[in-house]
DNA sequence: TAAGTTGGGAGAACCC
DNA sequence: GGGGTTCTCCCAACTT
């Protein structure tokens, strides 16, 4: 899936979320649709991988990726829920991820 | 207080 | 090479 060259951060994120094996490091909140949440103590993971994947020479960290995550409430694909860890797809950046995910299967 | 988390600005890398 | 977009990096402030 995705298995392109320009991978842009929310289509690892949402890799990670459809993946059963990266439940323990980010995961759907359940009670909200489009909202997930990266585990407290594995985030970092997630960010080493996004980090691994983009072949960066420096190792990424949940700082920088969140830093990314930022810009993506600016051009309105995901947006900051006021809570820790806590992120949410737009309705519309959800439906294309879903819409590129079930065409790569 | 310390640790963890969030936000801003500037610069680098990539694509047209 | 220029312009626009996306991502990386460092620093500071806020919350628990």
């Amino acid at each position: 899936m995705f298995a392109g060259r320009k991978v842009r951060l929310f289509h690892f994120l949402f890799e990670m979320l459809e993946d059963p094996n990266m439940a323990h490091c980010v995961s759907w909140v359940p009670t909200d649709a489009g909202v997930f949440r990266f585990s407290s103590t594995n985030k970092d993971q997630v960010a080493a991988l996004w980090g691994q994947r983009k072949g960066n020479k420096r190792p990424m960290t949940y700082q920088k990726m969140s830093r990314a995550l930022r810009n993506y409430s600016r051009s309105g694909e995901i947006f900051k829920v006021k809570k820790k860890l806590t992120y949410q797809f737009s309705r519309d950046t959800l439906m294309s991820l879903r819409k590129c995910h079930r065409g790569s299967l």
